[in-house]
RNA sequence: CGGGGCGUAGCGCAGACUGGUAGCGCGCUUGCUUGGGGUGCAAGAGGUCGGGGGUUCAAAUCCCCCCGCCCCGACCA
């Protein structure tokens, strides 16, 4: 048992800060709802970074980057978008410092017009655009970037809701609707299939209502997780804009049947929210479990020896047995690198995961805990027992798993197999727990009822804003998504009883 | 912004009511010990007691003002 991390049962989101904690992967900054990522969480985003950015560009995208400072008439253009976002926007009102008579800083330079710190890139590179698009042969334009962006959120919690952010913003420019369309269902489905495929986070696709939508967006499509707490997490967005920006920042072309026309636009994104998203889909009271695919360290070998004599025989051993996984080379190119007593090992040269070997003076013991806790998908144990009989103790991190394996069986190809086999397996729990927490219901008494204890919830629903604020307040469920696997099926309503209502998922969201 | 709570070592806290040498646990450093799931012992380092002012021979402690943080609510593509 952990001892510094509170169980699921006990204590929900105490345990995930206390996950979260165990691992190094995130700590408070000194600026309120701020955080420091630290490396162990870095090396989640990069990862996470890594492999979408490659599916980004295999989907035709390019990358830039665009100010952080926005001047702040920028975002009263669009109507709906200044009323989503003005009230979480932090403002910068001065250019420079000086000495106050106290001996400390005050603002000096006040601006003439004062920036906004950018909650999302629309605005700016909708006024980019405008200037690089003047014809149809100017189309489409499929622009990323990956930066921060500030919201000044009232209530935060590290990595599911936080003051500053990281994310990758996507905003495309098309001829046409239909083509703006085609790239917003595109790029969900990049987002979805990243989700499943990386996160192993089971999502479900769908449109979101007309109270959740993007604010300047015609239409927003999301993909929805369940976390273990029975509570919904959206994952990332996919907004077809239509005309609305074109039309506030004039991007307009000349067409092809030579007649000027504004451009329709599209903006996607997900953020470092994934990571809490990984936290809560998978881990469990003994803290941190990654999916391989997304594992810094893919395996810890703990040594454990007694005496010197011991110390070497477990050692030439080891050696050994990380050769034949990393290869001859690469064990010299770790040696000349070595710093303190983790022997860190390339395993995926193009992955960047490594193997680590802790030969670090601490007991066995810690070491366990230590691995355990980040989450790595396995550790070995190599004494004097299994020199001797030549196999060793694999560990899986997923389920506990315990096996011995026979020395001359570890080679590459099937550590291989084992990662993939745990990450196949982490997807399959995930989804079988979401199967077993979505329930369809026929009318609202039996909804309240599903939605105490968490999880999906299916139902017929003339969605709106007064019915879903009424909902919302009576149950804190809110309509996650039209979900698209629902077809068009159509029923009575849970609420109103009016026939021909499309199937919605309520749940409770983060 | 409304209601409640809290600021004392890196972290978690006691001390305050009743003013009198600033403490405990974890962590950290060093040494010995131990080593197949969080060993044990010993020695040691570490402090503007959130800030300013006042009362007093004397303030972490009493009084006044300010600042910050956390929780509940409002807010949250």
């Amino acid at each position: 048992m952990a001892k510094n991390i509170k169980t699921r049962a006990e204590d929900y989101s105490q345990w995930y800060l206390d996950v979260i904690k165990a691992a190094q992967l995130a700590d408070y900054a000194p600026v309120r709802g701020c955080m420091v990522i630290r490396p162990e969480g870095f090396a989640l985003w990069e990862a996470i970074q890594r492999d979408l950015d490659r599916r980004f560009k295999e989907t035709g995208h390019v990358n830039a980057y665009f100010p952080l400072l926005i001047p702040m008439n920028f975002l009263a253009k669009e109507a709906q978008h200044v009323e989503g976002f003005a009230m979480e926007c932090a403002v910068v009102t001065h250019h420079r410092l000086e000495k106050d008579d106290k001996g400390g800083l005050k603002a000096a330079g006040e601006l003439e017009e004062p920036f906004v710190i950018r909650p999302t890139s629309e605005t700016v590179i909708g006024h980019m655009y405008a200037q690089w698009i003047q014809s149809y042969r100017d189309l489409p334009v499929l622009i990323n970037q990956w930066c921060n962006v500030m919201r000044w959120e009232l209530r935060t919690r590290l990595f599911l809701r936080t003051a500053e952010f990281l994310w990758q913003e996507g905003h495309t420019a098309h001829e046409t609707h239909d083509e703006a369309q085609e790239e917003t269902l595109r790029m969900l489905d990049v987002y979805a299939n990243f989700a499943e495929e990386f996160l192993a986070l089971p999502v479900v696709k769908g449109r979101k209502t007309e109270s959740e939508k993007f604010p300047g967006a015609d239409a927003t499509y999301a993909i929805e997780g369940l976390m273990q707490d029975g509570k919904a997490l959206q994952a990332g967005t996919s907004h077809n804009l239509g005309q609305n920006f074109a039309k506030a920042f004039d991007i307009k072309f000349l067409g092809r049947d030579n007649k000027q026309q504004h451009a329709w636009t599209t903006s996607w994104g997900v953020s470092t929210r994934l990571i809490g998203a990984l936290i809560m889909a998978h881990s469990d009271d003994d803290g941190l479990v990654l999916p391989p695919k997304v594992a810094p360290v893919v395996l810890a070998i703990v040594p454990i020896f007694k005496t010197d004599e011991d110390r070497a025989k477990v050692s030439a051993f080891i050696d050994k047995a990380v050769a034949a996984l990393v290869g001859e080379e690469e064990v010299a190119a770790a040696a000349k690198r070595k710093q303190g007593d983790l022997a860190s090992y390339f395993f995926d040269k193009a992955t960047g995961q490594r193997i680590v070997v802790d030969w670090r003076d601490n007991r066995p013991g810690d070491k366990q805990f230590h691995w355990e806790q980040r989450g790595v998908p396995f550790r070995m144990e190599v004494g004097p027992r299994d020199v001797d009989s030549g196999n060793v103790v694999m560990k899986r991190r997923f389920d506990r798993a315990k096996e011995a394996v026979e020395a001359g069986k570890l080679t590459p190809a099937h550590l291989r197999t084992e990662l993939a086999d745990v990450q196949r397996l982490m997807f399959e729990k995930a989804l079988a727990f979401r199967n077993a927490s979505t329930h369809f219901v026929t009318s609202y008494d039996e909804m309240k009822a599903k939605l105490e204890t968490g999880g999906f919830v299916r139902c017929f629903f003339h969605h709106g804003k007064e019915a879903e604020a009424k909902i919302k307040e009576e149950t804190k469920a809110t309509v996650r998504c039209i979900p698209f696997d629902a077809q068009d099926k159509r029923g009575k309503c849970v609420y109103s009883g009016k026939d021909d209502a499309p199937e919605v998922i309520f749940a409770v969201a983060y």
